[in-house]
DNA sequence: TTGTTTAGTGGACAACATGCGCAATCGGCC
DNA sequence: GGCCGATTGCGCATGTTGTCCACTAAACAA
């Protein structure tokens, strides 16, 4: 249920040089071509690599502002409606069901901060939200990523 | 400072099958391969695509458990030395500077319930951390996606 | 010990994609 | 009309992919 080492300077070698192919793959890693198609295989097949798509920033779309906004929903008609409508949104990026006093937690982006008050009201509008409370992002020091858990990942599956 | 519509759908189709080549792009989108190659060069040195890298389920690594956890650090010693004090904490997946009562959101992942504990320890132990709060991500009704921003982007720009 | 399974290696092959440059064409725009 | 960037269609040499194969090495159970 884990990974190797190797498997895991694969996966670091892909996230600094993306366009390599599988073949300059196993001359840096110092391995046979087949042994690094064997390894990719087995880890999608796993599920640990779900795809390779273009990692597109939003930023650059336009779209400057991050948001985090916290739900409370009506229990009654439970989170799954509600979900699928926050869904139809584009703006929202992300949504998850938490513990705590709020119900759901969500990432948005807008264009600008008056563009944060209509995505907002988007969400206000869903049947089933009953209250929101949102937080700017004003800067992101630590952008997401994987890869020191991945490096990681080995030795905690020997230790 | 956007996107055109022959932009949206050559990311789309990348996200939908991403280990395609630019020639079986240009064939699918039906226009020149030099297209869809200075295309992407060109979204590229934009920054709209920042890299193709293998996308990592961390729940596929053993790291089932994600929470966001929020702090209030002390003000005097600012922020980026907190910030990089807890880019060396592997189960940091992302830290962001925010609006509101709190300072900090992180994304944390840990192996279990009892695994986030010694994850939160660590967070605390982080020089300046005064006070944290954490909420568990039960479920993800929505994972993080950008594709229906990236369709949406060309409408925006056009009205 | 022996036999079995699994992972890795090194090599080969045809088919295909890539990077590159080039001339021609299209569309908008002053 | 004349200019411009974007796009097209083409060809070429080179490198890569997918897919075979036989062989070795290590782990493990009987």
């Amino acid at each position: 249920m884990t990974i190797d080492h190797l498997d895991a300077r694969l996966i670091a070698l892909l996230a600094a040089e993306p366009r390599l192919g599988v073949l300059e793959c196993s001359r840096r890693l110092g391995v046979a071509r087949g042994t690094v198609q064997a390894r990719l295989d087995r880890m999608a097949a796993r599920g640990v690599i779900t795809g390779y798509g273009p990692d597109v920033d939003p930023a650059a779309l336009g779209y400057v502002v991050t948001a985090f906004v916290t739900l409370q929903i009506r229990q009654i008609s439970g989170h799954v409606p509600v979900a699928d409508q926050l869904a139809a949104i584009p703006e929202v990026l992300e949504v998850h069901t938490i513990t705590g006093g709020d119900d759901m937690h969500c990432r948005v982006v807008a264009r600008s901060n008056a563009d944060l008050q209509r995505v907002i009201d988007l969400i206000v509008e869903v049947h089933g939200v009953v209250r929101t409370s949102s937080v700017i992002a004003l800067d992101t020091p630590v952008p997401y990523r994987v890869l020191p858990l991945v490096a990681d990942a080995p030795r905690q599956a020997k230790g």
